[in-house]
DNA sequence: CCTTATGACCGC
DNA sequence: AAACGCGGTCATAAGG
């Protein structure tokens, strides 16, 4: 037996291994071959545009602030904005050393300045150019012009996998700068970008593992999830829920799934930790379910010092009995959210290994490029968009159907990987 | 010169 | 003091 063996002894984890992680380190490794078409034309273009106008912002920025200093420098720009220009500093931010810079601590102070809200722009400009415009095109294979990720397959302790030398798991989508970037990864001529992901997969393993009749019966009737928690918190009807409703409604999903405490979501939303607390005291009166499987898990984790996937890939929470309250609420957040993140992390391996093997039956030419925790990035010959686009709809919504709430993936084509329809 | 820590910020 | 999960990269700054 090789010593790599000794560490997946027991029969849960010996299953995780041998029917999911090994089996996908061939997937893995044909897709880092594989590589994605990276255009550095456009690329190069945006450099100079962004150069201009980062260099625009940066003239301004020194102007206002009657000297020139390193923007980029959080000791420098601290100085400048709170020494200089006497803007307020941000309470409970000092914590000895710099006054924090970050980006919530000048949206706050960006209405009534105008430095502030130009470094905010200045940072986007340049956080962009800096890590995808100027570095992706540098690490492109010459000849074929695609770039190969290396994908991690043990460098997360909830089973994801993760992407370097160059992440291509954070590629920028929010923004209309960072969607421009996006549109640079593109398809070889004759061939056309396939995305396809999971919707809201960890929520839905949520209602799986706790059986919430609220929850499973919405997801079993195609409910909007954001908006029947809205209803359900706030006390109004599904149709009168309005954007800022559905918002904060989301944000108190998300904060379920991360391990909620009252301050995170205050922080998330901008608002007081008593109206947060409200929040989430409403969220789990509704969802007596989920509170009840919240529980379940804690009690689990203080008994075995570990939590588990579904398929039983297991993360050690040792510090589940810490005196120190701090290192004690990280263990606990860590316990429950493992199960859904590590669920999820295993679901769409299993459908990433039958995809690739079910390409190879079919002697199908289309090739899985990227994996992005959710999401799945194929390039594919035009005349097998259709029976790729159902082959993996198939495989991912189907990949375990022992659920019992459905998985839903939505599909999207296109000649590159912003432009999906 | 390289390594490491920190602050900031990109994604799911 | 820190404060909601999981990652990686960049620029700065300081240390060996």
């Amino acid at each position: 037996m090789c010593s790599s063996d000794l560490q997946v002894e027991e029969s849960d984890l010996r299953k995780v291994y041998d029917e999911i992680d090994r089996p996908l380190v061939a997937v893995l490794h044909a897709m880092e071959e594989a590589g994605v078409k990276l255009d550095c034309e456009v690329l190069s273009h945006m450099s100079k545009r962004l150069e201009r106008d980062a260099d625009a912002l940066a003239r301004q920025i020194y102007e206002l602030s009657g000297m020139e200093f390193n923007i980029n420098s959080p000791k420098q720009l601290g100085d400048v904005l709170f020494n200089k220009l006497n803007l307020p500093k941000p309470v409970k931010y000092g914590k000895g050393k710099t006054i924090s810079t970050a980006v919530d601590v000048l949206e706050g102070l960006a209405a009534s300045h105008e430095v502030p809200k130009l470094v905010l722009q200045y940072r986007q400009l340049t956080k962009l150019k800096s890590t995808y415009v100027d570095a992706l095109p540098a690490l492109c294979r010459l000849g074929t012009g695609r770039l190969h990720t290396t994908f991690n397959q043990t460098g997360a302790s909830t089973g994801r996998l993760s992407s370097v030398n160059p992440n291509l798991q954070n590629i920028p989508i929010r923004t209309e700068i960072g969607r421009e970037i996006r549109a640079a990864f593109i398809a070889e001529p004759g061939h056309v970008l396939l995305a396809a992901d999971y919707s809201q997969i960890e929520l839905r393993l949520l209602a799986h593992f706790s059986q919430d009749k609220l929850l499973v019966d919405a997801y079993r009737t195609g409910r909007d999830i954001h908006q029947l928690t809205a209803s359900e918190v706030f006390g109004v009807p599904p149709m009168m829920i309005d954007a800022e409703h559905r918002r904060r409604a989301k944000a108190v999903n998300f904060g379920i799934v991360y391990g909620i405490s009252p301050f995170g979501l205050s922080q998330q939303l901008g608002i007081d930790t008593k109206e947060s607390k409200r929040y989430i005291e409403g969220y789990f009166e509704r969802y007596g379910g989920v509170r009840e499987w919240l529980d379940q898990v804690l009690e689990q984790a203080r008994r075995d010092e570990k939590v588990s996937t579904l398929f039983g890939r297991i993360r050690p929470i040792p510090d589940i009995h810490s005196r120190n309250p701090n290192l004690r609420g990280f263990a606990e957040r860590t316990a429950t959210n493992t199960p859904l993140q590590g669920t999820a992390a295993d679901l769409i391996k299993l459908a990433m290994i039958r995809i690739h093997r079910d390409l190879a039956q079919r002697k199908l030419k289309t090739r899985m490029l990227l994996q992005v925790h959710d999401e799945l990035v194929f390039e594919v010959p035009e005349s097998e968009i259709e029976e790729a686009r159902a082959l993996v709809q198939e495989q991912m919504e189907n990949v375990h159907p022992e659920l019992t709430v459905p998985l839903a993936v939505e599909v999207g084509v296109g000649p590159n990987w912003r432009d999906m329809d």
